[in-house]
This record gives C-alpha cells, structure tokens and sequence, in this order.
DNA sequence: CTTGCTGCAAAAGTTTTGCACACGT
DNA sequence: ACGTGTGCAAAACTTTTGCAGCAAG
C-alpha cells in the first residue's frame, strides 16, 4: 500500500496522509523524496506509539534503506506537517504517534512490560479547559499518561512466582 | 537550612526530607554522606521543576562542589525513596520535582518561554480511576501535561510587533 | 539548472560506567 | 575493616550537523 492509497471508509479514519505531506512539503518549498515517501509508509504502518530507532530497524528488516539522518529530518517534517505527534513516555527518547485523522488520546504505559496502549479520555478536554481559563494559557495541545502495572503483567508476574 | 531541618508549620507542608532519606538510605543499606546531603538541600531549595544540569550548576554557583555522576546518582536515590519525581517535559533531557509532601499537581508548559507552572488537577484522580478499572489497569501515578502559550508570552509578543 | 536532499561520519548533549582512591558505618 | 561512594574521564546513547555528491521541481 503506497502512502497515496486513499483510506478505505471502514477501518481507522485515516484519510490521504499522503496527499497532506505532499501538499505541505510544497507550500514549504520542500520536496517529496522517495526517501520521505518511504518514512511516510512506515510511520503509517505503525498502529501505536513508535521510536526513531525502531522505524529505522523494521525499515531495514523491509529492505527498505534510509539512513538515520533522513528518518530524524522527517520525523520533525511530520510533526510540523501535524501528521504525527510527539508523547513523552520516559526522558530517554523521543515517541512518537500518528496523529493525523486521529482523535487525541491518552496513554497507559505498564512498567513491566513496557507495553503502550491509547485510551479515549474526553473528560480532558474540559479539564484543559478549565485550566487554561483560570491561568490565562492558551493550549496548543495536551498529554496525559498513566504508569503503572497492566492486567497481562500481573498475571505474568502470578505466574512466575507460582 | 540543613536537611535535617523541621518544615515550619505554616508554608509548604514539606515534613524533614532528610530524615526521610536518610531512613531511605539506611534500609537500603546506603550510606548517607555529605554529597548527598548537599544535593538533597540543593534540591529542597528548588521551588518548581528542575534538570540535572542546573542543579549542578547551582549548586556550583554557591561553592558546593559535587560531579555531574553523583548528582545523576543521587536522583536516581531520591527517585526510589519518592522524594522527587519525574516530569515529562521534552525528550531531550529528564526533569524533576519535588514530590513528598506536595500534591500531585499537572503542569503548563509555555512553548514561548518555556517557563513551567504548576497547577492542581483535583479532577484527574477520577478520570485515572475510570480509565485504570475499564483497563485492569493498576496506576501507580499519572501526570499532564499542557503545552501552549502563556498570558506573559502572549503580551510580549504584542509589544515586539508593535 | 537551481535548490534542496541524502548518506556518511563526526559532533553535540545528556546520562552512565569503570576504576582507583576516600569515606561512612 | 568492610563495603559503599566519589570524582574523573571515557563510554554509551540519542539526536544534530557539515559536507560532497545526487535528485526533485
């Protein structure tokens, strides 16, 4: 599937992310490489939260070949092009998520296991809001993570210990 | 003011974190030493968010000479015994915050300035709960955070572009 | 053709680690 | 005394950058 695919209309609602990169890589005065197609590609294979380095690895093991330089330069053409989002999990690296056709989300991250899932949190919206009222902030956007022990790793751990 | 130091009754309700560490230290078979009494004062002196670096540099600032690699040591201590806590602010380096005593509290991050404020988030207790008991979640602690321009920044750039 | 892009390797920045010596307990 | 801690410098890691050749518009 090439980043040019339009979306099916079932399915998650990402629609022509493709489409939007190139159009705002022109407006910029940027060009749309093979090389940033191909980044493109594999940002939108990812269903959840991703680092620099893993797209650099499953890249590889595609046969797809980019150096690392190029991954970094993309990456902060996504975010500013708003198709992906940064979310911080831990100071050790960047993480990344696509964002693009996406509704915010928040995040669990198990400390065992290092396993991320996004869960839906509207509630957050209006907390922002209020916050932002009362300090006089105008948001750009927002982040919410929870850590701490998932279902799968407490059975792992009941497990091990038996 | 030593670590040792009792917290007067009024003010932030922060209770001898000394003793804290040092109790922390000991059953860990630790040993409390000077170093880390200075970074522990250095830390206490600390009003809101804080970095490795600017520790030290402050700390340098007023004669107390301790490495970069005791520093990084020590927090990781001061971690473990909860005196401080991770705040996610960039992925380009770990920030910090003193915890024990205070209220778990989210932060507004001015993408201007990038001046840090601390705002109480009563609300978030039971949105983490909600989200934690549909997932089988066992939270251990959350944190949100809001980017966005502030009210000061907001007025500065009134005034350079007039 | 003109300007931006890529890969490489080197640089930069933060955090960690190995080691010899020093210091709490 | 014993076992940790400290400082230093080097290492480890992620991310950035300079440069020479390459490719998109």
């Amino acid at each position: 599937m090439s980043s040019l695919a339009s979306s099916p209309a079932d399915e998650p609602p990402i629609q022509a992310p493709g489409a939007i990169f190139q159009r705002f890589l022109k407006h910029q005065g940027l060009k749309f490489t093979s090389e940033r197609a191909k980044i493109l590609d594999a940002v939108l294979a990812k269903e959840g939260v991703f680092e620099a380095d893993a797209l650099l690895y499953e890249m590889r093991q595609s046969g797809q070949r980019v150096s690392k330089a190029t991954i970094y330069r993309t990456l902060k053409h996504l975010l500013d092009a708003d198709i992906i989002s940064e979310v911080l999990i831990d100071a050790k690296q960047a993480h990344y998520r696509l964002s693009i056709g996406r509704s915010v989300t928040s995040h669990l991250v198990c400390l065992e296991t290092n396993q991320i899932v996004e869960v839906a949190t509207p509630e957050l919206a209006s907390v922002a809001e209020r916050i932002c009222r009362e300090h006089d902030f105008q948001p750009e956007n927002y982040r919410f993570v929870i850590y701490g022990v998932s279902a799968e790793a407490k059975a792992d751990d009941a497990e091990s210990s038996r």
